[in-house]
DNA sequence: CCTTGAACCTCTAGTTACTAGAGGAACTAT
DNA sequence: ATAGTTCCTCTAGTAACTAGAGGTTCAAGG
């Protein structure tokens, strides 16, 4: 039986995180004491660890909730798992394909040698978007 | 001289977030009507202009009041705004090696060919930390 | 058994950058 | 004058937490 304490030192997840996931309806209510407080088994940390990984990895609450679900049926086709995971993959590559644009943008303007606001490649770029070499 | 919506058209920004930009002491308070509606000058279109491709470009709403700041100060040296562009620009580059991290270990577990969720690298992983290849 | 200090409880509100909707007023064209 | 569009303010919702207030429980020492 762990505290609370006890299972965010283990897992790296602060206090009120454990408790944001529990209201989410990501990770089971636990037992209660008899002063009312939590008290986790080990597979609630087993639990905590999978969505903090799973958070780490940069999934959403509602995608880690339906691969909760069915990382505990063994039997099941890994299917809807895969197709989880792959949409995300996909919106990982989309959003570095955005920030590698941005990348672009940043260093050409951050080049600037001016001295002056009024010569500043930094101001001149943003109050005019012809400056820029990819489009947005 | 431009109606919100006149605005909204021109530069692509939504209504409700011309307002937000306003409240947010972005936007300068534009003249009203008689009837208390927004009527926008030249100048109010150019600051619209600039916010928006300041977003774009990823930049945050503090950063960009204090862009605007300097772009009305033709006089001022650059050095603030590239203090801005240099620090933005690195915050870009760091999501960017976070998203590499995650896409390499995404692409890893995405190739699994298992057919049940017992054997499924997807589900593995994330309830085993060990088995990735970068740390996070 | 009692006390004390740490850890716990619930609930509310704040973060970022918007977006949507309700209920009502103003503008514009016929 | 009227109808239809656009505008107004205000509130609340989004994602994933995080912080704090005010109060209770736990565990260890005397």
């Amino acid at each position: 039986m762990y505290s609370i304490g006890e299972l965010s030192k283990r897992t790296g997840v602060k206090i009120p995180t454990i408790r944001y996931y529990e209201d989410m309806g990501l990770l089971e209510q636990p037992i209660r004491s008899q002063g009312n407080q939590r008290r986790y088994s080990e597979d609630g940390l087993k639990q905590l660890s999978f969505i903090r990984h799973s958070r780490e990895l940069g999934f959403s609450i509602e995608d880690i909730k339906e691969l909760l679900e069915l990382s505990q049926h063994p039997e099941y086709p890994c299917a809807d798992a895969h197709a989880i995971a792959t949409r995300h993959l996909e919106e990982v590559r989309e959003r570095e394909r955005k920030l590698r644009k941005l990348k672009k943008e940043l260093l050409r303007i951050t080049k600037c040698n001016a001295d002056s606001i009024s010569e500043c490649a930094v101001i001149e770029t943003l109050a005019d978007h012809e400056q820029c070499v990819t489009e947005h």
